[in-house]
DNA sequence: TCGAAGACCCGAAGCGCTTCGACTGCCCTG
DNA sequence: CAGGGCAGTCGAAGCGCTTCGGGTCTTCGA
């Protein structure tokens, strides 16, 4: 491996120099950076990201704590994943993987210096490992909305707002009855913020317009969403809810079936609006009427927020992404 | 942050003795190691990750090649890279994730000496990256098996033993004829070695039990499965199947109300074996009879192998991992 | 015409660690 | 009792980079 020094030989040149062609923190005439350069072509050179962050205290890392588990919408944890690291990239960082069991991990990589940032994800309301991020002193961002932030910033979707969005379509489409299936009760039971934010919204939504609702938590099996849609359609005797909201993407591909069984059509029986990542909407035979869960722009969004943290100082910020609805074909009027 | 210097005079011994008590590569008296080990709590210290890969040429830093993308099996994805990450850790090695669509990424991170070792996921029959990875002499595994490994390690699950094994559990319970679903067209296309070698060992193991089969690619969607389900009970007019081998995790969830709105019994009409990650068999409703993809045990061993290059000089190995079937609720005698 | 201000480059001092060679006692052997 | 060997420690030389504080040489306005 050629290291700076070679380079500097080969150019004609001081190592400093070399250093300044590559980090442009100085004027150098265009001839010897041209020399340089080509100096570093022809020996192929790249810098030792040891070196340079023992030199510089940057280690263009950026550290990221996902939940590698069953029990979390795995598709939409890869696509904030995949969104990470590649917006990471536009910003010449790289990506160090850290489960969410590996307790000690986020001590470890900032103590050693490994990150300039941490990203996490799957925030839980109180979430423990909030009060241990806050006293890193690194630049982090939650990816959800805890009840206390402690001073980090958060991004997250407005998992409230969709909810809410959800309902006025439906009202708007004279629906007096709405039903909620939502995340597993698990998810409910550590208090993921996207579970419960989506379920209030959707409460307060229903109650605001005056129209009917229940709400069930579901798993993504077959056996659970049989029970879940028993419930909302018997509802207790009183009248079956005309249209559903549903916040859990594991459980769309069964839904269509499961509601076909029970000799409902959609939408001339039931409307059904998705709360889910765009992909999963038109994944479908006949694609959903969806609030799309933007993974993408969040990621992106949580990248550039802890790099805004890096760079320049600007401040601790919640951004909360404005949910869109798009109305497809599993909506109609009643 | 501490460094190791004020660790040295905390304990009143010098630098050096203070690394080779973190390293143990000295003998050291119990007392000066008691009064180094003192200081480093007091002090807190932790060593400067950049400077020690700087000095010791070693980051502790294995680089993982995942695909983050929609078109994999994600959860069998996700269930790899947890493995990963996790055994990593015990070697005390972090995982940097890349993304396969990264092209230069692998040579980055290499010739920043930013990894100690490479692996990469989803390997295809001909992958363009194995020459590149071949020629950065690197420690570096393939999870999965191309047909030419190029002097690169490999570890994967034996999937046509998989079929196999399928196949022979479907034959000992005197079918006679079976359907084989797979992975969707496109990994066939792109040469997904899983995919190749499943349909593979399904038809190699049919033919020597002279026992009729049919294939079919199929993508996770409801209308997909159905065409390729009365297909293969149509079988272009020659006797229906009696069973199936369903190596596509995503279609198991529809594939029992598949069955269902078809007459088809599970497993008295018709017998199904699973070749998929067992927390999926065990997911549904009726547990699938399954040869299960070991992918926790394979992404240990890839890290392990990886760890066995680095540390000692163990050659180059290519390692398959056994199929084992379970019987459970979804195949019986005919 | 002269000093100030740039433009451009170099040298050297670290950054925090690993590791090699050397030194000091001490115990053991012959 | 001399000498070798070993356990235990230290000093110093890097590892490859960033960055600060000068230099030198032009250029330009007064």
């Amino acid at each position: 491996m050629a290291t700076m020094n070679d380079v500097a030989r080969e150019a004609g040149v001081s190592l400093s120099t070399v250093s300044y062609v590559l980090s442009g923190k100085r004027t150098i005439s265009e001839e010897t950076r041209l020399a340089v350069q080509d100096a570093i072509r022809k020996l192929n050179y790249s810098p030792h990201s040891g070196a340079r962050a023992l030199a510089s205290n940057r280690s263009n890392v950026l550290g990221l704590m996902a939940p590698l588990r069953a029990d979390v919408n795995v598709s939409v944890v890869m696509q904030f994943v995949a969104a990470v690291v590649t917006t990471a990239r536009t910003y010449n960082q790289d990506v160090l993987l850290l489960t969410q069991d590996d307790a000690g991990g986020l001590e470890r990589v900032t103590s050693q210096s490994m990150v300039d940032g941490l990203l996490m994800m799957d925030i839980e309301a109180r979430d423990p490992r909030i009060p241990l991020l806050a006293k890193l002193r690194k630049p982090a961002v939650l990816i959800g909305l805890p009840d206390d932030p402690q001073g980090l910033s958060c991004v997250d979707f407005d998992f409230a707002g969709a909810s809410r969005t959800a309902v006025r379509h439906l009202v708007e489409l004279n629906h007096r009855s709405i039903g909620f299936i939502g995340s597993p009760q698990a998810s409910l039971e550590r208090h993921a913020t996207y579970a419960d934010r989506a379920r209030k919204g959707f409460s307060e939504a229903c109650e605001a317009a005056g129209v009917a609702s229940v709400l069930r938590a579901c798993e993504a099996t077959v056996p659970a969403l049989a029970e879940a849609l028993d419930a909302l359609i018997n509802n207790d005797g009183r009248t079956p809810v005309t249209s559903l909201v549903v916040h859990n993407e594991g459980l769309l591909p069964l839904l269509h079936e499961a509601l076909a069984s029970r000799g409902l059509r959609i939408p001339e029986d039931i409307s059904v609006v998705a709360i889910a990542p765009e992909d999963v909407a038109l994944a479908a035979a006949r694609p959903w009427t969806a609030v799309s869960i933007p993974a993408h722009d969040i990621g992106r969004a949580a990248v550039e927020m802890v790099m805004d943290r890096l760079n320049s100082d600007k401040p601790v910020e919640v951004r909360l992404i404005v949910p869109k609805l798009v109305q497809r074909e599993t909506t109609s009027a009643r």
